[in-house]
RNA sequence: GCGGAUGUGGCGGAAUUGGCAGACGCGCUAGAUUCAGGUUCUAGUACUCGCAAGGGUGUGAAGGUUCAAGUCCUUUCAUCCGCACCA
């Protein structure tokens, strides 16, 4: 056969028309008898056009997926959108169309764009998180949740994005801005919010990370959940307020200092703080308060102010003053905290300022009780000055003076978290409508199951502003109470899309069931997930949510899971130009661009080869045109070989087939442990240049070994590419449906083992002998070497260290 | 400050178990093909001394363990990411 050109367009748009016409290629099956596997790419939301940041994501979910298959897996690798808000309606706003015409039309045009890629996506479990069925299932947990006292209403301090109009959660502010809009500061507001009980599992989801996760998860990923989950283990003491006889409480985690606590601090919220404070005193809250609000929280200095009122320590008896001071956070632990200067930094640097007295109460194991007056003592040491409990050892006055406190009814032991419940609220017309009606008469009264799901009305206008734009919409919000029947107001807050984005992943084992939100059979048989890949930059938002769904679902008994992935994988960024692709920096290579270029294939060889996928990676055209060429020169070896005939030489045979297998090796341990791709892309390589070096010696019997194993192997990284040389190999049927290629191990063994000579560990010369060669055999030939003996002349011989088959190392003096 | 990483040629990276540092690719140099450019092919390419043969140095830095260290240990520096007045 003459050798062809590769002509990447011809090739792929031929085999994307093909695969178009059969939909259900990559059909998964949940009653086949082999062994399951799950892998899912996070996907963005569909609001604009795919560049290659996105696309290195689904390339290592796709190589996996084929390599799966062909290693005969029963694959799920379903395509369909995690969630979407934002984006979606700002763009559908500015555009005038609404959102639902909005999104699918970008839900068609990625879509195309993946198919563009080829990749293997079971497309008939596509998910549309907007979908009516997809808002009843969302309403449907909600009101499970609120059953069981998981989902709750209250006016809290909540953050707002004044650019949203929005509350947002906790976990969506970064860097005391929006996770949308990374230049305006979130603002605290007063709010009626729905929340759900996220608290209730953060024992469980801390607990899990060191039991479930460890290992399986990148340590990033859980070491950002620890330290957001940040849970710490103290005692909470009541003080006394002098005069009123009101209870104080604080939360310490060093309650074996509490002699020395020389004052009480409230944070300027905390409501004993505003009732004492003069009106000098509640301007300087005010004051605080509203610092810590626009202020960036590093360029904020301490600051307090004296209350004018006393508070008792119960363990002591001693009136000390209570402060407040801008420090202090109203929500975290009780709102206040007992200051102990002597033995905590930043009670230290209060106190110094504002002339408090520093008492020690800890002296080292094996030092004395000195005050120090230039830094707190914050290591654990032995208590003194503190009464019955002087002498004790820090770690066992934590315990017993807990317990004292417990038994005296003043306090107890208790654990603190920093996370907090996940508020769900949204003011915005984007979201799953939370069902509810209020009414007067009867309160909050929840939708019947029956009237499931409560849809978002079409007849809105978008002012991109101001409160819920389902507030103004009055057939929406005038509703009937079901309990009184009289009329009733609908709750206008839409749930949070994060909400959508917690279970999507269990809808695409069943995603056309409209009797419950999955058939938990299904869920049994594909769950956990086997492999989640996805940025990073979810792992605190997401991943955190989506774990804690799964638990509320497994207590409900629909899954029997406790964590949605057994393994998660996160991606390097694909960086150009030294920054991050993004449309203002103006250095994005879009999909498109990058197909019509280069082609998908080689856009994807690219893409794992540049980098192992855990880095960042740099995106250079020289570098893709790089892999275009690797592409090229297989495609025109395979053409140009597909029907050679005839004898070879057999020590050229040997040669290549010997590399043939280590290649196979390679790839398929790639694949099994590290997916270091790049190393597999570079082992191919290795494999094409040496059959270019030995092409004109190479017999057909080799050559039929040889060329379907490479195209096989070639398969999970540029499929169109491959089944385009599968078919000018004569053969038939999709590449990622034949079994993976396996290694002989004597093929790939060398003939003869290189031993290296070394003298004191220099690299001296080398040897090519027999497998096993005797040791003392070894040694002797290595002495007998002429570049070796010219090191040792002169020199006394110590020591020869012999590793059979790699090497001799001589020791000389 | 706390937590997590990373540091190897001009560049991206390789070296999976302590055993030949720099696989593979980009770039660059020279040559062949070509009117020319591009493509393709061949050879070379860590630094350094040397005409060469050959030698010396070299994995952020400094020590250490070892016959042998990019890999293990100690200290340290730099960069990136996350959290950050969390009591």
């Amino acid at each position: 056969m003459p050798e062809l050109v590769y002509d990447h367009q011809q090739i792929e748009s031929k085999w994307q028309q093909r695969w178009d016409a059969t939909p259900s290629l990559y059909k998964a099956d949940e009653d086949s008898s082999r062994p399951k596997y799950y892998v899912l790419e996070m996907l963005p939301y569909p609001s604009g056009s795919l560049h290659i940041g996105h696309i290195r994501n689904y390339a290592i979910g796709d190589a996996l997926a084929r390599y799966k298959w062909m290693q005969g897996f029963n694959v799920l690798h379903p395509m369909g959108w995690d969630a979407f808000g934002l984006p979606a309606e700002n763009a559908a706003i500015k555009n005038n169309r609404h959102p639902y015409e909005w999104t699918h039309a970008n839900i068609a045009e990625m879509k195309r764009q993946h198919r563009r890629m080829g990749f293997s996506y079971d497309w008939d479990r596509e998910v549309t998180t907007c979908e009516p069925e997809y808002y009843r299932w969302n309403q449907w947990f909600f009101l499970k949740m609120l059953e069981r006292g998981l989902a709750y209403r209250k006016k809290a301090l909540v953050n707002w994005c004044p650019e949203c109009a929005t509350v947002l959660a906790n976990e969506q502010v970064i860097d005391g801005c929006c996770w949308r809009h990374e230049t305006t500061r979130v603002e605290q507001k007063a709010l009626q919010q729905w929340f759900w009980k996220t608290t209730a599992y953060a024992d469980e989801l801390l607990r899990d990370i060191d039991d479930k996760l460890e290992g399986a998860w990148p340590d990033r990923v859980l070491s950002m959940q620890r330290n957001w989950i940040g849970r710490s283990e103290g005692t909470e003491v009541d003080f006394t307020l002098d005069g009123t006889g009101e209870k104080i409480r604080v939360f310490t985690t060093r309650v074996d200092t509490i002699y020395g606590a020389t004052c009480v601090i409230l944070a300027p919220e905390h409501p004993i703080a505003q009732k004492l404070l003069d009106e000098k005193g509640r301007a300087k809250a005010k004051e605080m308060i509203d610092a810590r609000k626009h202020k960036d929280p590093g360029d904020i200095l301490k600051d307090g102010y004296f209350t004018g009122g006393y508070a008792l320590n119960p363990y002591s008896g001693e009136k000390v003053p209570v402060w407040i001071g801008n420090f202090v956070l109203m929500d975290y632990g009780t709102g206040g905290i007992m200051a102990v200067p002597a033995h905590d930094e930043r009670d230290f640097e209060f106190c110094t300022t504002y002339g408090i007295p520093i008492r020690p109460v800890i002296r080292p194991a094996d030092g004395v009780l000195a005050v120090n007056p230039t830094a707190a003592f914050t290591e654990y040491g032995v208590v003194e000055g503190s009464g019955e409990f002087s002498g004790l050892a820090s770690g066992e006055a934590r315990r017993v003076m807990s317990a004292f406190a417990k038994k005296n009814g003043f306090g107890e032991a208790a654990i603190t978290y920093r996370i907090k419940d996940w508020g769900i609220s949204r003011q915005r017309y984007w979201g799953t409508p939370i069902p509810v009606i209020h009414c007067e008469a009867c309160g909050v009264v929840p939708v019947p199951l029956s009237e499931l799901p409560v849809l978002l009305p079409v007849d809105v206008k978008f002012t991109g502003q101001g409160k819920s734009p389902l507030a103004e919409v009055d057939s929406f919000v005038n509703a009937t109470c079901p309990q009184c029947g009289k009329p009733a107001r609908r709750e206008t807050d839409t749930m949070d899309t994060f909400v959508d984005s917690s279970w999507y992943f269990y809808r695409y084992c069943d995603s056309k069931n409209d009797q419950a939100p999955f058939d938990s059979k299904k869920i049994a048989y594909w769950f956990p997930i086997d492999q989640y890949i996805g940025g990073v930059e979810h792992a605190i938002l997401h991943l955190i949510y989506s774990r804690f769904f799964t638990k509320v679902m497994r207590d409900l008994g629909l899954i029997s899971n406790d964590e949605p992935a057994a393994r998660l994988f996160t991606q390097g960024m694909v960086i150009r130009e030294g920054a991050k692709m993004s449309k203002s920096k103006g250095n994005v290579v879009s999909a498109d661009d990058m197909i019509a270029k280069f082609g998908a294939d080689t856009g994807r060889v690219f893409e794992l080869f540049a980098a192992p996928p855990e880095k960042d990676m740099d995106w250079t055209d020289a570098g893709a045109e790089g892999a275009y060429r690797f592409l090229s020169r297989v495609f025109r070896f395979v053409s140009r070989n597909a029907d050679r005939t005839g004898d070879g030489d057999p020590v050229a045979d040997r040669k290549a087939l010997r590399k043939l297998h280590q290649a196979i090796h390679r790839v398929t341990d790639d694949f099994d442990s590290r997916w270091h791709f790049n190393t597999s892309i570079a082992g191919l390589m290795e494999l094409l240049n040496l059959l270019c070096d030995e092409e004109s010696k190479l017999s057909k019997a080799a050559l039929d070994q040889i060329l379907p194993a490479l195209v096989l192997m070639l398969g999970p990284f540029a499929p169109f590419a491959a089944e385009e040389m599968w078919e000018l190999l004569g053969r038939t049927g999709p590449v990622f449906r034949q079994p993976w290629p396996k290694y002989d191990a004597a093929l790939e063994k060398e003939d003869a083992a290189e031993v290296v000579l070394q003298v004191n560990g220099k690299l001296r010369g080398r040897l090519t002998v027999a497998f096993g060669a005797d040791q003392a055999a070894l040694e002797k030939a290595a002495m007998a070497d002429p570049k070796v003996q010219a090191f040792l002349e002169g020199k006394q011989v110590v020591k020869v260290i012999v590793v059979p088959d790699k090497l001799v190392n001589i020791v000389v003096r």
